[in-house]
RNA sequence: GCGAGAGUGGCGUAAUUGGCAAACGCGCUAGUCUUAGAAGCUAGAUUCUGUGGGUUCAAAUCCCACCUUUCGCACCA
């Protein structure tokens, strides 16, 4: 007998199903659709561990889609704008566009070695394909068009390791860090392109109609940051000028005994009639501390007043209007009413500075000391509205401010527009001229794309390379002809991807983003990636969908039904995998030792998807064994060739084969990958067993053996397909249909009745008929010969039979 | 500080969702095979669900408190 030789029979079977393209797309339109997207990769180089962890249990379930007859999308393609090409070309003097394809390459070649089953020829999506990038740029010019995309100066996230600006969502934690290299980020007054997706603020909080995970949920509403809450206009005295200040509390209004501006707000300067010096220092300090690390709740509260007064559009009296620093222009109207009774930060401030601390609500079971005080209760102080819950003050306080044209209800947002230029060479360019006539133009779309420049420097000057070449930036205006500059920034590469599931159904259509005709492949049914995601790229696809929608280009406004999420894998010491901890597993050598059907499946029985985990070289070693014992119990002859099997035999092997089917089927559907594995185990176990029994000689051990490999199928594409052939079954495996389940077949017809007394396990009566009527049940635990003399001198209060389980008997 | 999740044998984990705790795998022990080792085969052991309380006939599962831990947010008015 031949020895199961993965190095042979893996790259074999690879050849053979690429050279018949076995995975070509289906283009019946009858058999119900699935759209499965895994987010493609960047091209880094070559496919770590975490990458086969990513996509091979994915391919799993698409595999097993098709065998129930679904007619799967399974798309792959690559992420290849970005920076670490650019990086590499500074350091080595490479060419990006080399590096970058050189790197794919490779990693095709390492998909294949993986058995994965994509729709890989005639939709390959590459971002940075001048195919691809003339079509983010057309879409920038939509977005443009229709007032989604503006340019605007202000302060914005600088990284100056990365040598670009950043967007909000980049920057991460309490230390502003580039969640690209974990340098801290310093601020930069530029000239940037934004995308309006404040405007959907609103509706990217409605996860109707979607099925996402709760975290994904929390991490996306809590980022966008609704609050609701009114804004106020303060008059100043002395002054046609008024401050608008917004506040989720108007109940608390009449505990407001100071006005606080952001050191940056633009009537400080206005405002400022006394200490003039020192408030300009304050305000500089305030920028450079910005520019430093910023530890911020710890730190004791700091302002200065501005010898300005305010009036109060209530009791008209003066309050004092100062700066501070825990106000944040970049949050509502960069000013606010402080009430140091009912707020922490104000009544902190309140305190350093002997401002009044007035109290105006009185929560039901306050000691008349505790404050600030946060809780509700009734308004005190407050005028006319004394005696009203403050919930209700908020509603009646809102309208009077209404009726005195003083202010009005109002959100607020935490969400920031997305800030999409990059000063970096490697991206999509962003097709907007610049003419001194004309202000800004966007590229006729016949002039798309705007090809990057090639033999460009790439020295990290902090502005983009492409300004370095003239022949890039000098072009003409397509309005009036005359000499013009093209705008020098690329495009974040989260805005590459954004919509390349649109391209993927057809990448070659050359006339439009995506093919219409394709497009009842649309929305995606089901997206597979990291979590890490969850406020950048997840929200800026919802996003892109929901404005394509409304320039019509699209006819849905999520673009991602069901998402899942799976874990991180781990090194086998429980750590992130890193090369400087050295714990990091190459797959390339995996694939030479054990093969790719071993790694897939490894990967999938470590443990939950979604929780990840770490890896270890010796449990690979159970699926080594476990398909070396698949190999053999196929093609290895049973030792017994004469008696007859028994119905029963014949049954429980019946038995277990379709409750496995139903559970391998389940499980694959639900991305319960491990108990698949551990289930299809069982099975191998229980055959291993029977082999040397009468029962291999019958039709249904026959019929037993090719379920099995059907099943196995999915998670090992290339043993499956290579015991398939041994047992004379026609090529290919992967066209056949999953096993049909028959629950009859896998029903039981006895049970293992268990019997506790007081709730503890006393004994357990094999083989109890499903028959048994419920009072023959408790009369078999009652007389039970080890049961029934615990009982003797004990008085029975209650038998409570669950029915097919147990039998408990309440004793005293 | 706020919010969300997770704690089960030596290890990775499972438990039909309130009903036999530990299936499956790793590791371990013994036997067998072998010139020997590895592999294989056979048999086996360990543990009692983070802690404390509650609900229930019955709790890994539900409720409360605490501990540990992972992740997210960071003066958001």
């Amino acid at each position: 007998m031949r020895k199961y030789n993965h190095r042979e029979i893996e790259p074999k079977w690879q050849e053979r199903w690429e050279g018949d393209d076995l995975y070509r797309l289906d283009t019946d339109r009858n058999k119900p659709k699935w759209y499965f997207l895994t987010m493609f990769p960047y091209p880094s180089g070559r496919l770590h561990i975490g990458h086969w962890f990513m996509y091979a249990p994915p391919d799993a379930k698409a595999r097993y889609l098709r065998m129930k007859g679904v007619n799967v999308f399974f798309p792959i393609g690559f992420d290849s704008f970005g920076l670490p090409a650019e990086n590499a070309a500074i350091k080595r003097g490479v060419d990006p566009r080399v590096w970058t394809y050189d790197n794919m390459d490779y990693m095709r070649k390492e998909f294949r070695t993986m058995g994965a089953s994509y729709n890989r020829n005639h939709h390959e999506v590459v971002t940075s394909d001048p195919d691809y990038y003339r079509w983010t740029q057309w879409l920038f010019i939509q977005f443009f068009k229709h007032n989604l995309a503006y340019r605007k100066k202000a302060p914005v996230d600088w990284c100056p390791r990365c040598n670009t600006s950043l967007a909000r969502e980049q920057v991460k934690g309490d230390e502003r860090r580039c969640d690209r290299c974990q340098a801290q980020v310093i601020k930069k007054d530029l000239d940037q392109w934004l995308f309006k997706i404040t405007n959907y603020a609103e509706e990217l909080l409605d996860f109707s109609g979607i099925e996402w995970p709760e975290r994904v949920q929390t991490l996306q509403t809590e980022w966008i940051g609704r609050s609701e809450g009114a804004e106020i206009e303060f008059k100043i005295e002395n002054s046609n000028s008024s401050i608008t200040v917004f506040t989720t509390r108007p109940d608390t209004v009449f505990g407001a005994t100071a006005l606080v501006l952001a050191p940056e707000h633009p009537l400080v300067s206005e405002l400022t009639t006394k200490n003039k010096a020192s408030i300009e220092d304050y305000v500089f300090q305030t920028k450079r501390a910005s520019e430093i690390e910023r530890l911020a709740t710890t730190r004791e509260k700091t302002g200065l007043w501005t010898g300005s007064y305010a009036i109060h559009p209530f009791t008209k009296e003066p309050i004092q209007i100062w700066i501070a620093d825990y106000v944040l222009m970049n949050y509502g109207t960069g000013a606010i009413m402080s009430v140091p009774a009912h707020d922490e930060r104000d009544f902190a401030f309140a305190k350093k500075y002997n401002l009044p601390i007035p109290v105006v609500i009185k929560p039901a079971n306050w000691d008349g000391q505790t404050l600030p005080n946060l809780e509700s209760g009734e308004m005190i102080n407050s005028g006319e509205f004394n005696g009203l819950s403050n919930e209700e003050g908020k509603k009646a306080i809102t309208e009077a401010l209404v009726k005195m044209n003083q202010g009005s209800a109002a959100i607020n947002y935490r969400l920031h527009d997305w800030l999409i230029s990059r000063q970096r060479y490697w991206g999509a360019p962003i097709p907007i001229i610049h003419c001194q006539n004309c202000g800004m133009q966007p590229v006729p779309d016949n002039q798309l794309p705007v090809l990057l420049p090639s033999g460009v420097q790439f020295l990290p000057t902090g502005e983009s390379p492409l300004k370095l070449s003239s022949e890039f930036k000098n072009t003409t205006c397509p309005k009036c002809q005359g000499k013009a500059e093209r705008d020098t920034d690329t495009m974040d590469t989260f805005v590459d991807s954004s919509w390349y599931w649109y391209r993927y159904i057809n990448p070659d259509v050359p006339n439009a983003f995506m093919d219409k005709d394709k497009s009842h492949w649309l929305p995606v049914d089901e997206y597979a990636g990291g979590i890490e995601h969850a406020t950048m790229h997840l929200l800026y696809a919802r996003f892109f969908a929901k404005a394509l929608n409304d320039m019509g280009l699209v006819d849905h406004r999520e673009p991602f039904k069901k998402l899942f999420n799976q874990g991180l894998i781990l090194g086998e010491d429980n750590q992130k995998m890193s090369k400087s901890r050295g714990n990091v597993i190459d797959p390339d050598k995996l694939v030479e030792e054990y093969g790719a059907d071993t790694i897939r499946t490894y990967l999938m029985f470590i443990g939950p998807w979604e929780a990840g985990g770490p890896w270890s070289s010796t449990g690979i070693e159970g699926i080594v064994r476990f398909y070396r014992k698949l190999w053999n119990l196929v093609l290895e002859p049973s030792s017994t060739n004469d008696g007859v099997a028994s119905a029963t035999e014949i049954r429980s092997l019946q038995r277990i084969l379709h409750k496995t089917i139903n559970k391998v089927g389940h499980d694959l559907e639900h991305f319960q990958f491990n108990t698949a594995v551990s289930s299809l185990m069982e099975l191998l176990n229980y055959l291993i067993k029977a082999k040397d029994t009468a029962i291999s000689q019958t039709p249904e051990w026959k019929e037993a053996i090719k379920t099995l490999i059907l099943l196995i199928a999915p998670l090992a594409p290339h043993i499956s397909e290579e015991l398939w052939e041994a047992l004379g079954e026609s090529y290919s495996v992967h066209k056949e249909s999953w096993p049909k389940y028959n629950a009859s077949l896998a029903a039981d017809e006895v049970f293992t009745l268990i019997v506790q007394i007081n709730g503890k396990l006393r004994e357990r009566i094999e083989g109890v008929s499903l028959s048994t009527t419920d009072e023959e049940v408790k009369e078999l635990a009652l007389s039970n010969p080890n049961v029934a003399p615990q009982l003797a001198d004990k008085e029975i209060k209650n038998v409570i039979y669950v029915a097919k389980r147990l039998v408990n008997i309440v004793v005293k």
